[in-house]
DNA sequence: TATGAAGTGTGCGATGGCGCACACATCCTT
DNA sequence: AAGGATGTGTGCGCCATCGCACACTTCATA
């Protein structure tokens, strides 16, 4: 395992300052030297595709602010999400594995702002940055986690713990306790009908942990909603910290060095 | 992407010829001699375990016959598997990308045998074999696409189409149409009751696709119970041979050089 | 400030799978 | 050949979610 120094000593570079990415924010100056040129910031609406299910990924998206999720399309037409994307990770990096098509689509929930490479550049500059390598491919891993215990989660949760779970995951990756999502939209991600969605919302209402106001969601018991959700947003958010530091969803200015 | 030469030119280690985990199988003759000198045959029982949740994984497991479970560990004590990995494959990867501990269980569903190597040997080989290492990756890759699929089809389609994915998946590593499974460990890894899969495997019994009898299940049409699973068998085995080649289950002497 | 669009709450019958229980069949052992 | 262990089929009430439908509320905009 490689040792990284802290990345807040190492930033003579004024845009890796403001960099919010966790990856790139904790790359040593010298490797964020070799990746900057090759970032172009692009801005992320909501309902934009960054990649198509079995199409080429010929871009890789260190996304900044907002998050994603990553779709799998069932041949009857239903997207189901199988993972989130926020600050803390990126889309795309499957090519770091050999993959050349994405197995999902990839779209964006909350809009935001990203830093997009091309595949070929991205993987020249793995080539020469070690550190960049190494926090991908981990990166790769909590990610497969998280897909691995919305599997688990799919099969074994009801939707309350299940709708508790996936705010939790959309709190930590906008950084803001009021979210614009529709339930519609979150019956989509989970999987289910819209008004299940409803009632379960309802009860976590009732419960006073969320309110909801046409098409805004507002968070006003975090300890509630942990209290509510499955055992599965715990379990991965600890794989994150095991592999990345104790704080994984806030500011990188506010997080510890990796270990 | 890594061109591979044919495994098949290239075999003066004895050893090699018969090796069917087709990772170790497609190795050019000298990276295979950088590993096989550290591999150690091991025979897997029904129900041994190859890795704990949660604990360090201290040794890999190239499978050569039978098949492996992943399950997710969940906190009421039920497992439920993410995934099979066959002859195809490795148990334990993930320490490839950075993973210390294992977050899942990887037990053994069919008796068999594997060749087992220590995380550090395989670390220190894989520095030096870039083809293993791509091919590693490349595994990896598939892996995550299986269990990708898994969430989604927990999620959507019924136990009858999901018991005959799983036969599928399970006929192609074992090699063999007479499969040692009981219902109850069936219902195990699908995440449902015993006698739930007693009604699903009823019905393929009138269909005439499968048989049954005392832990035994034979598959008598394959074409028919690929026409009862979802997509998503062909899905995964789809990713497979994108990856890897037309034929992801057949013995490695019959299958073309990966390209 | 009226109107429509977008989003949310609710109702009702249908259904897949749960939880539990038990009978029956097959195999192994003695 | 008898008896126990293991494995399979079935029944019944229950519940979460489905599928569909509709009313109500909030917001944006003309």
């Amino acid at each position: 395992m490689l040792e990284l120094p802290p990345a807040e000593q190492h930033v003579p570079n004024p845009i890796h300052a403001t960099v919010r990415n966790r990856i790139l924010a904790a790359l040593p100056a010298e490797e964020f030297k070799l990746i900057a040129g090759k970032l172009h910031r692009v801005e992320l609406a909501l309902g934009q595709s960054l990649h198509r299910a079995g199409e080429p990924i010929e871009q890789v998206f260190f996304v900044d602010s907002g998050f994603i999720s990553a779709l799998t399309m069932l041949s009857d037409g239903a997207p189901l999400e199988i993972g989130l994307i926020g600050a803390e990770g990126v889309a795309g990096v499957s090519v770091l594995l050999g993959a050349t098509n994405s197995y999902s689509e990839t779209m964006c929930q909350t809009a935001g702002g990203a830093y997009r490479i091309t595949t070929a550049e991205l993987k020249e500059v793995v080539a020469q940055a070690p550190h960049l390598r190494d926090l991908l491919l981990r990166y790769t891993h909590v990610f497969h986690v998280q897909v691995a215990q919305t599997a688990a989660c799919n099969a074994h949760h009801e939707l309350g713990q299940r709708l508790a779970r996936w705010l939790l995951a959309a709190h930590d990756r906008s950084g803001v306790a009021e979210l614009s999502l529709t339930q519609d939209l979150i019956a989509v991600m989970l999987g289910v009908r819209r008004s299940t969605v409803s009632i379960a919302a309802g009860t976590l209402q009732k419960a006073g942990v969320i309110r909801y106001q046409h098409g805004r969601i507002t968070i006003l018991d975090r300890v509630g909603l942990e209290n509510a959700a499955c055992e599965c947003y715990e379990a991965v958010a600890s794989e994150y910290r095991s592999l990345f530091g104790e704080h994984p969803f806030e500011s990188p200015s506010a997080v510890a060095p990796l270990a």
